[in-house]
Formats: structure tokens, C-alpha cells, sequence
RNA sequence: CGGGGCGUAGCGCAGUCCGGUUAGCGUACCUGGUUUGGGACCAGGUGGUCGCAGGUUCGAAUCCUGCCGCCCCGACCA
């Protein structure tokens, strides 16, 4: 065994970093709390980003840059954002380094400090705002439906890959409407796309939701999550849509002249998913022998392996497959390596997580037959070579539905509901998951419920049915239960 | 910012307590050969300023002082 993969019994945080490791997602870098993101990471974010911005097309938004650095007195300007974000931002003083005088390479060069000190941003919504000042002047120029990919930087305390890293690459959607209403709907169909894809993409089922407001964004109305639950009873808050209200609007004075000719402040949406997604993808799916990826985001979803080792006749035959299901639009590599084994190559395709593994050898060339090995269930069965790329795109999206009904019984076994206090501290620290409670609705009960147990109201959710029902800590009536968890 | 751990070959480690040949092992890599349907084997080889800077000493990976970095756990957060 070459490469070990601590298991998940044994040390689930190790088991998480272990794969990103060995799988080739990403590397520790350099520079404290940021990540190298390998190629084979960086494809499955490519995947993602190309699925999520084609949907953000699709519903009508366009794509622009703004700059990373933001000027320090933006920030100010709206009280709870700034509030929210000053501890974790990166500054720009000096714009200029010198040769250091007594000799030891370079220092900033102290003449050339910056007048206004430049933030790099933790988030747009302040540059942004700031030019959509200029560029909103009529009903006629709304909506405004406006997304950018770019990297952000959280001077975060404690990093891990993907999941929480100092710098990440996210998308954000900056929204302008004219009504609080159509900027409420945004606020919902983006939380219906991110839903869409995390359960028709990643295979990684969500509860929709509305945060409570400790857990809002700051600066928002209103908070709208989707939330995971991971393999070791933690929710994975995946992405969130804003509801921003006028807050925006009125913090850098954005207003449009309506229909009647009167002046109005317009009213916004934020919303974002990171490369975080690729961690929910890893604690969704993936086993103690490596990655496991749902073929629509998988890299390569077929790799064809020569056995025992690339000979003329087998690759020629493995040409012949891999037309076959090119036809049909799935992504194929053929091994040629001859240097190592296909036992070892069979594990090493295991680590990556690669959907399908088809062997190839003389054997089966007589019998017109080939090995088909899905990497969800490990199982093999011979598959007939013609037609092989209907019956292989067929497996593909079995494959695809199996990884998401894993996920949802796996959540429907990890959600229990609760009466008292008592059943749920036993079950957040016996069982995990998702815990169902009845909820005052006050911020005071939601923060002693955090610091006695470390679980948050991961969500409210947009579905939860109307019941009587009495706080667990409190007493105090409600009328719906909420969703607790312990999260990432 | 607290608590713990670690820095020796690309990777994983031993050696450090108790200073002493040419710094070692596994793996990876290169050569040659034998193998080949689930992580092959044999033989030969390449690769190191022992985290950095001082100090003690005839002699430092090892002892002393200072510094730096990384990882894990916790508080905070997407």
C-alpha cells in the first residue's frame, strides 16, 4: 500500500485531509492559511463554475470585474457590514519596496505610504455599490443583474483546504431592483439555483432555509442558505443568497428616479458559493479509499485501463470504446502508462475518485466483452463492447441518482427531531446530524444554546411546518422548529 | 490568541536523551533484467547547506541562546 488514507472511524478530520492530499486537490502553500490548488482540484472547481455560471446565465445575469482592492473608507460606510468584516481583512499600506540600507534584501520602502489605505476585499458589496451609484439613474436602468468570479481574502484564524482557506475563489452576484419585491425574488431564485445544482450536480442534497439573524450576513434583511450535512454529523453551510433591503442603497446613496418621476433608493441582492463546495463535494461522498466524485462534476468520467499494459491490439480496441462514449459526451482517458501495474493503477484511479474504470485485456477482447467497475458501490461486471457507450452513459447516471439518495438517507437518518434540552445534547454529541427543535426566536436563547452545546441554528426552514410547540431552552412558545447542528 | 506536536533526500521517518568514521532506512526517481487480470521482484545508481542565526567544543543533526516556519486541537468565521 503505497498511499494510506487514514480512515474515517479513526480520525475524520485526518481522513479529510489525507484525500485532499492524496488525491491531488490541493497543497499546503508558502504562505499560512492559503492553499496551491492542483490541477486535478482546480478542474473539479472548473466544472462547478462552468455548471453555476452557465445557470446564472440562463436567468439572465451577466458576468463583470471589480477591483480587489477596496479603499478603506468604503468599508465604513455601512455599519453591521463593516462590523462583520474589519477583524479578517488584509491592508495595503505602502506601494513601494526598497533596497534595505543595511543589506538584507528588500523592506518597504517607508516614503511610499498610501494616503487612503486599500482593503483587499473580503467581499464586494462596497466597491460595488459604490459604482453602481453612477451607473443607476432610472427605472430604466433596473434590474441590474450583475455577477463576478474572483478571489477573496478572510484573514482567517484557522484554515483547512477548501473549507476555510485566507484567500478563496467564490462567485458573487450583486443584484439592483426597483422593488423590495423583485429583489426578494432574486433573493430566491438564486437560493433555487444553488439548490438545483448541489443536488442535479454535486449529488450533495440541501435544506433551504432562512438564517436567523445571528447567523445573517451582515448587512442583510435576509439571509437565505443551503445547508449539508457531512458524513460526520456536521452541517456544511454551502452558499448563501441576500435579501439586502435598501441598506446598500442608502449607505452609498444609490437612488433611481421611478415611473411617477420620484426618487427612490433601490433595493439589493448579494450571494455567493466558494471553492468550499469542493469540500462539501469531498465530506458528501468519498470513502477510506479515496475521492468519490458524481460524473457531472467529475473530472474524467471513464478511464480505460489496459491490461496488464498498453499493447497495440488492446489500444486499439480501447480507442474504439473510448469513440463510443465521446459519442455520447463523456470525458474518457486512456492510461498508456507501461511503467506501473493495473492493480496499482485500479487504486490510484480509486483516489481520484474517478466514476467508472473500464479494464481492457486479451481475455476480454475474445469474449467481445469488457470490466466495468463503478467506484460508488466497488462493484464489476462485464459489459458487452458493442453499445458500450449507451450502457455506459446509463451507468453514469445511476451512479449519479445512487450518490444522491446515499446522501439524502444518510440525512434522513441523521436528522432527528427533539423535545428538551436532555435529547438534544444527546444527540448532538452521541449521534450528529441535523437536530429538529422548537425555538424561542431570540437571539438570547439561540447564543446560550451556542455556548452550552456549540451547536447554531443552522437554518429556518422554508418548509418547516406550523406547530405548537415550546422552546427547548426557554419554555417560551413557537410555532415551527428550527435546524440545529454542529457545523464546519 | 491559547494548548499540543513537528522541522534530517520529492514524500514518510530513524538518529537528538548520552556530541565522535563518509548522516541512515523505507518509498519515489534513473539503468538493466525478470514479471504482468487488484498497490510486482532482483541488482546497480542519482539525490542532503540535518529550518535559520549565533554560541560552547579539537569536533555539533545531537548541547546552549535567539529567531522563523508548518501541522493538529480550541476560541472566531463562508
Amino acid at each position: 500500500m503505497a498511499k494510506e488514507i487514514t480512515p474515517r472511524s479513526e480520525n475524520y478530520s485526518q481522513w479529510y485531509l489525507d484525500i485532499v492530499k492524496k488525491a491531488g486537490l490541493a497543497d499546503n502553500s508558502a504562505v499560512r492559511g492559503c492553499m496551491v490548488i492542483k490541477p486535478y482540484g482546480y478542474a473539479i472547481w472548473e466544472k462547478m463554475r462552468d455548471q453555476l455560471d452557465k445557470m446564472f446565465k440562463e436567468t439572465g445575469h451577466v458576468n463583470a470585474y471589480f477591483p480587489l482592492f477596496i479603499p478603506k473608507s468604503f468599508l465604513s460606510k455601512e455599519a453591521e457590514h463593516v462590523e462583520g468584516f474589519a477583524k479578517e481583512c488584509a491592508v495595503v499600506t505602502h506601494h513601494r519596496l526598497m533596497n534595505d540600507p543595511n543589506g538584507n534584501g528588500v523592506v518597504v520602502d517607508p516614503d511610499a505610504k498610501l494616503e487612503e489605505e486599500l482593503i483587499v476585499r473580503p467581499t464586494s458589496e462596497t466597491i460595488i455599490w459604490h459604482t453602481y451609484k453612477d451607473w443607476i439613474k432610472s427605472y430604466r436602468d433596473l434590474p441590474l443583474l450583475i455577477n463576478q468570479w474572483a478571489n477573496v481574502v478572510r484573514w482567517e484564524m484557522r484554515t483547512r483546504p477548501f473549507l476555510r482557506t485566507a484567500e478563496f475563489l467564490w462567485q458573487e452576484g450583486h443584484t439592483a431592483h426597483a422593488t423590495a419585491e423583485e429583489a426578494m425574488e432574486e433573493a430566491a431564485l438564486i437560493h433555487e439555483v444553488y439548490t438545483r445544482f448541489a443536488e442535479d450536480f454535486m449529488a450533495m442534497p440541501v435544506i433551504k432555509g432562512a438564517k436567523s439573524a445571528n447567523e445573517r450576513f451582515a448587512g442583510a434583511l435576509e439571509t437565505y442558505t443551503i445547508e449539508a450535512l457531512m458524513q460526520d454529523g456536521k452541517a456544511l453551510q454551502a452558499g448563501t443568497s441576500h435579501f439586502l433591503g435598501q441598506n446598500f442603497a442608502k449607505a452609498f446613496d444609490v437612488t433611481f428616479l421611478n415611473q411617477q418621476n420620484t426618487e427612490e433608493y433601490v433595493w439589493a441582492t448579494s450571494w455567493g458559493v466558494s471553492t468550499r463546495l469542493v469540500g462539501g463535494l469531498i465530506m458528501t461522498h468519498s470513502d477510506d479509499e479515496g475521492l468519490v466524485l458524481p460524473p457531472k462534476l467529475a473530472p474524467t468520467q471513464v478511464v480505460i485501463v489496459p491490461i496488464p499494459k498498453p499493447e497495440p491490439e488492446i489500444m486499439i480496441a480501447a480507442d474504439r470504446i473510448a469513440d463510443d462514449l465521446k459519442a455520447k459526451g463523456i470525458s474518457v482517458l486512456i492510461d498508456t502508462d507501461d511503467k506501473n501495474r493495473p492493480g496499482f493503477k485500479f487504486a490510484e484511479y480509486e483516489m481520484k475518485g474517478v466514476p467508472v474504470r473500464i479494464g481492457l485485456g486479451k481475455r476480454d477482447l475474445e469474449n467481445n466483452q469488457c470490466e466495468v467497475a463503478r467506484r460508488d458501490t466497488k462493484t464489476k461486471e462485464f459489459y458487452k463492447l458493442d453499445n458500450i457507450g449507451a450502457a455506459v452513459a446509463d451507468l453514469l447516471d445511476d451512479i449519479q441518482n445512487n450518490l444522491l439518495q446515499r446522501a439524502k438517507d444518510f440525512r434522513s437518518e441523521h436528522t432527528t427531531a427533539v423535545d428538551n434540552m436532555k435529547d438534544f445534547v444527546d444527540v448532538l454529541d452521541n449521534k450528529g446530524g441535523f437536530v429538529l427543535a422548537h425555538w424561542d426566536g431570540s437571539p438570547e436563547t439561540e447564543q446560550k444554546i451556542k455556548e452550552e452545546t456549540k451547536a447554531t441554528i443552522r437554518c429556518i426552514p422554508l418548509d418547516a411546518v406550523e406547530e405548537e410547540g415550546t422552546c427547548i431552552y426557554s419554555g417560551k412558545k413557537s410555532n415551527k422548529k428550527v435546524i440545529f447542528a454542529r457545523a464546519y
